[in-house]
DNA sequence: CCCTTATGTTTCCACACGAAACAAATAGAA
DNA sequence: TTCTATTTGTTTCGTGTGGAAACATAAGGG
């Protein structure tokens, strides 16, 4: 290769190389037959044996017997996505930090929480992750299974730039121009990858939950703002500098209402969690009690404001309907019984705002993995880059 | 290959392959040394050789003779970009229908328009595309010169089902439901791209123009209503079904003015061409005349009006910068004036009402490729397919 | 027990790309 | 002019990825 230059493109495997699909596709079936995956990708089969014993070498696969007993021909034989690679995600919080490990399969094989009585600073943070990390790893150890990290996933409520693994401002954690990244990298010298909250939990749900197998998704988040998480074609959005998918912020309305960051009349400011929890006699409640009665004690007042907040958040998925096209909406959050509250009115608002054509075919769900969507889309962060490139990450033998 | 499923991957050249890769290159750079592909490409100096005899021997591109003399070495010989393989769009419009050729290394081979007294339906207007391209074709042959048509691209102000090839809707034109593509598939047994003006405008100031080198850019295009086109990280924004990026529609007001599709407070309903005519007294002009008279006869209710509008382009702006967190910004259309009668309110408006974060390094340009830039971009639309898989499009010896 | 069907396995082959050695073409120095 | 350093083109050979074809194997059905 010629020295002087920084090349644009990557040289050689250009583009997904076929090992990367198939192991895409033993992650994304835990479990999966030879011959599925033959007619899956359209490798033939002398390929797909060679390249299926390599990953079991690398050990992200193992491989089972024949099964699958009904029908004529010779049994294909099964392989499974491995139980002893690990993604480690971490999950920092004001009053918490929650840390989980993850297998190939999707399985959460060990979690772990550590709770705080007050804030404590990002190089706090940092220190106790460390920590615990190296908490599990010697337990791990002295478990004597055969394991692998792969790498750490960090989940932060906030704005982060996923190029530099920088997080720019997480006002609830009370973090700005914080390098979480490169600490990390430093501290534990393993792959470190870093994400906003909102766009893991899109990525666990089209990798596992309610927007499974589709491409185009929209993801909201609603906890104190409204995160976005967008996935067009199956990539992320990220934007030039990772600040992409910003959707609290969409100004919709010529109103005064100021929210977090002090603009007028955004989405945020329009559909807050506080207003229910006020209207209906709370304060600092969890989701489900704040389900339970915004779902069961219906007042005049309640009702009227669930609508108001209804209305915006359907023009604002309008906006988003006509801007993307997606195939899946999908409503975390205090978004998710919002919407339960009166989805027919929200839909009506959508169809009055959206154009047509984007309309078909288009489905609104709410997300369905609960308080394991964060670990699972951090470990997909971290699978997915492993699958970009098995051979890298598995050097030793 | 396994002749019983459909393959979801390509087999072979999964993602790019080098022969692409350095097509792509060519074409971009329209001449190009063998050097300046090694060191851009990383690849090594035998395959760059073995590539370029390949795309020379298949016409996209001829060798040029040894150049450059004035740094120390061998002199690095040339690649022309192809002058005869030759793409055509084609854009019809109420009143007139245009074609034009324009060859691999970007230049307009040929133009031709055929003005129209009053509308034509969309059969007829597809009788006269054949009918002229046939026309074009012959014109060719007889001019005894080599050349080769790799595709027609179809400009179409309206939306598109890109992936079918169906206009939608083109309420200019008033087609509505019809299967443009096939139709003129059929007629002319050559490969044929169907796209939307405003994404085939933002396609060619990403080849060619205003946002040339960007790779996330958001483009609104101003007509009788508001287009837009979208790229991220170098790829168009389709959606699921093809109707992406309908900006025009986004709702940023709570106000009552309708835009064309009978929606409340949309961009369109608050940025009209129509207005700014109005209020300067004018109806129908050219935009050239357009600018004029907005730019030199300031009054105040023009002032008044224009800044109204800015506003409203400004808070859309804002929004699509917190949602895309582009690199490049281009306003074409009349919004190019609007933009220019008082730019500095508009960054004004943008800073006020996006995040901080996105604005960073964020630019907003003018198109600067006026007419050609539909042809360009449609043309480019032909181009990147044949650059996708250089081998197929050139069967024939 | 044979036949059909679907799969795994093995052998060979095609192709893309790189490394290395060599040839050629320049600028500058002797 | 002649020689040297430098850069590039060219040729040969090696490696890795993936396929085709022939054969072996494991089912179900007559």
């Amino acid at each position: 290769m010629n020295p002087k230059a920084t090349p644009m493109f990557e040289t050689r495997a250009s583009g997904q190389s076929s090992l990367s699909i198939v192991l895409g596709l033993i992650h994304e079936h835990r479990a999966i037959t030879r011959s599925e995956i033959c007619s899956l990708t359209g490798l033939s089969r002398s390929t797909v044996a060679k390249l299926v014993t390599t990953l079991v070498d690398l050990g992200f696969a193992s491989d089972t017997g024949a099964e699958q007993i009904d029908r004529v021909g010779r049994p294909s034989m099964g392989v499974d996505a491995s139980k002893e690679m690990l993604a480690i995600s971490v999950h920092p919080e004001v009053d918490y930090l929650e840390v989980k490990a993850v297998a190939f399969n999707g399985t959460i094989v060990h979690s772990e929480k550590r709770l705080y009585d007050e804030p404590i600073g990002a190089y706090q943070a940092v220190e106790d992750m460390v920590q615990v990390i190296d908490d599990l790893i010697a337990e791990l150890e002295a478990s004597g299974t055969s394991y692998r990290i792969l790498g750490i996933g960090v989940i932060v409520p906030g704005q982060i730039n996923s190029s530099t693994g920088i997080v720019r401002q997480a006002p609830h954690l009370q973090w700005s121009e914080f390098p979480i990244r490169d600490l990390l990298t430093e501290r534990l010298s393993m792959p470190v990858f870093v994400a906003n909250d909102a766009s893991l939990g899109c990525k666990a749900e089209m990798a596992y939950g309610a927007a499974k197998g589709a491409t185009d998704v929209v993801y909201m988040h609603g906890t104190s703002g409204i995160g976005g998480g967008v996935f067009m074609n199956g990539t992320e959005l990220k934007g030039f500098r990772g600040y992409a998918a910003e959707l609290g912020h969409m100004r919709i309305s010529s109103g005064k209402e100021l929210d977090y960051s002090g603009i007028q009349g955004t989405l945020e400011a329009l559909v807050r969690r506080d207003d229910l929890e006020a209207v209906l006699g709370l304060k600092n409640v969890s989701d489900e009690d704040l389900e339970i009665a915004l779902l069961n004690n219906r007042t005049p007042e309640s009702t009227a404001l669930a609508r108001r907040q209804l209305e915006a958040l359907g023009i604002a998925t309008a906006n988003l309907a006509n801007i993307f096209n997606p195939e899946v909406f999908v409503l975390a959050g205090f978004l998710r019984f919002l919407y339960r509250f009166d989805q027919n009115y929200f839909h009506r608002v959508i169809k009055k705002h959206a154009i047509p054509a984007v309309l078909e075919g288009m489905q609104v769900f709410v997300n369905v993995l609960g308080t394991k969507s964060l670990a699972l889309g951090a470990s997909e962060w971290v699978f997915q880059e492993a699958i970009a490139d098995p051979a890298k990450h598995v050097k030793r033998k």
